[in-house]
DNA sequence: TTGTAAGCGTTATCAG
DNA sequence: CTGATAACGCTTACAA
């Protein structure tokens, strides 16, 4: 059970140099209080000793990890899957990195989020996409940590950062309206409302009497998924067209799925000219599925995505979708949080909303019969 | 400075409990060593008082941090733009959560790996894609730390896992050259080897004289990149080719950069009819150029690009690539260094390489002037 | 079954 | 400028 012949200690070290081991500690913290000379000959000696202070006596001592936490609603595996998430954590790297803060990932533990954050040794958090209707909102809120809140407004009290995902999804839908499209069917999320019940019917679609008006159980949820079905909603009443007409497709984000989604509308028989897809994975799976149906896009099928990822100016043709910008996001999200860990003030800063931005690409066209001008993008 | 209100502490569990210290801490840990009915009050008495174990105090206590580390050789926010180490992490990821650890990501310090290391609270570590010409590879090796190589064989004596470059590569070269084609070019990784110098020019490519056999420098070099030119390489000389002629360009792996390589490689006058890329990034750049360029893929130009990402089924043409098993790998990978972990045994556990497997897909097709019998995948 | 006390390896406080 | 000594909050022999 020998550790390895015992890590070093700075009491190994203070008695190598014949010195407290408050001297060592202040010769590799604070050198400046001791003498230059002394300084220098502790650090040779705990280097000839292979010394390396213990991180987690380090941590206890200063009541401080330096570690960071990232809070996930699912699995490791399942959020790396998305790559919008990829350039996430990458505007939360940098950030981080450069205030030296590690990055710790959080995922339900035994299925409890809360559990798991108890258990992480970390000075705050990130928690990402933590919708209203999640069971451990409020335990996490009485976690005593700081944090702040990614693609959620759950808790208005607390600091969020979020994407203006309605008005994102309204610009996609006025532009294919804009476009002269009457017709639309809409890929979105799986609803994660209704339980784990619809998550194997996944593929199946269905036609929802849509209310005219943006209110209901649908309206209230507060998820990226509802947000963007109340944006795509609202432009297509307004442009009056016949809520209880448009097919409405639920499916979990990923190519696969999108291209499973739309298949099965087309075989029901429905025939839109325009799709709106909650993300770039959904609408490059439409893609593919309509080139296997032989419809050509955009001529026949206008497609816009959401998110914006890497990938989406390189598809054929290149996808028109709504840019999110991701990396950002991360990065406020960290400054949010550092500012709340270093000035303990700062507690009531409003949430942050970033902007979202149409990109048209090749993907969407004219819709049948308007062969009107080509208006530039509604925002 | 006050901790706001001063975290609730075991001897203040006790003490309202009118226990031991040992007392409350049994009672969460090891309850059955504790009479049911006090061990339940303390249970009681200690969710009163809203108290929570604290996570460090405990590592050091039992000198066990329960997260393992990561070791990235660059930056977060650029291993993240690589979507196959999405899914290599999420490999780990279930790996990690099934046996309870968590994952905390470790990348350069201050440009020093060994020191993030250091600074770093883990039992063990990942280190993937630590290139053997590393300059902090002989001090991860001391850092006392068990840990497990990824994609890496620069240390052979230490449990590794690792795909076949070489096999795959060659798998590849070798059913294109079946397929006909003698013309070729390869878009290979940045070099590291030689330095940032190149990274700026990383679009510039150039037609390398490269050895007929598979010997100096370039052969020497442990990391995906060598690997798999040797891969290429063998093939195409075993099949007669002039090495040569045959053009290489060097650059990151994104699918801007493969694009832009392939456009300068045509405009300098270079018309092969196969590429062989290096990873999937850089053949959807190339797919992107071709239709650019208004070459048809793969009547005109073939292309076969090398990890077999999400993506690579839903491109236009599908992408014909070399499949690796990125989630697998992840998971040997921490089976490895799980098992390690707890036995302290298995020290010399042999290199584990994992099979590659040629996917063809629609990106390929036959070679000009050879209308010969389409042959099966040579692997 | 429960309590006592000795660590775990630092940093921080406060005299000298 | 330097050195004891007391936290830090928990686990774990060992004792009772």
């Amino acid at each position: 059970m020998r550790r390895s012949a015992r890590r070093t200690t700075i009491a190994d070290v203070a008695r190598a140099a014949s010195v407290s081991k408050s001297a060592v500690s202040f010769a590799f913290n604070t050198p400046e209080r001791l003498n230059a000379e002394t300084a220098s000959r502790i650090r040779a000696i705990a280097a000839d000793l292979n010394y390396r202070p213990d991180p987690v006596a380090r941590m206890l001592a200063q009541r401080r990890t330096g570690t960071i936490g990232i809070l996930t609603p699912q699995g490791l595996d399942v959020m790396f899957t998305n790559p919008y998430f990829g350039s996430f954590v990458g505007g939360i790297a940098t950030a981080a990195e450069a205030a030296d803060y590690t990055l710790q990932f959080i995922s339900p533990l035994r299925g409890s989020l809360i559990r798991a954050v108890h258990q992480a040794s970390i000075d705050g958090f990130v928690a990402y996409g933590l919708s209203a209707d999640h069971p451990e909102i409020g335990q996490v809120r009485q976690s005593g940590l700081p944090f702040v809140l990614v693609d959620s407004t759950a808790l208005p009290e607390e600091a969020s950062v979020s994407v203006d995902d309605e008005v994102g999804a309204r610009s996609a839908a006025d532009y294919l309206i804009e476009m002269g499209h009457r017709s639309f069917a809409i890929l979105a999320f799986e609803p994660p409302l209704h339980g784990a019940a619809d998550a194997s019917a996944a593929r199946a679609f269905s036609r929802r009497p849509a209310q005219p008006d943006v209110t209901g159980a649908e309206a209230d949820a507060d998820n990226a998924s509802a947000r963007r079905m109340r944006g795509y909603l609202a432009a297509l009443h307004d442009a009056g067209i016949e809520l209880a007409d448009v097919a409405v497709a639920y499916a979990a984000s990923t190519l696969a799925q999108g291209a499973a989604a739309f298949r099965d509308l087309y075989a029901a028989g429905l025939r839109p000219t325009a799709v709106l897809a909650m993300s770039d994975a959904l609408a490059i799976g439409v893609l593919r599925a309509a080139r296997e149906l032989e419809l050509r896009v955009p001529d026949e099928l206008s497609v816009v995505g959401f998110d914006d990822i890497d990938i989406a100016a390189f598809t054929d043709p290149p996808l028109t979708t709504v840019h999110q910008p991701g990396r950002l996001k991360g990065d406020a999200a960290m400054r949010l949080l550092l500012g709340r860990l270093q000035h303990r003030e700062a507690e009531g800063s409003p949430p942050r909303r970033l902007a979202t931005k149409l990109i048209v690409r090749g993907s969407t066209g004219c819709g049948p019969g308007s062969r009107q001008e080509v208006a530039p993008p509604a925002v």
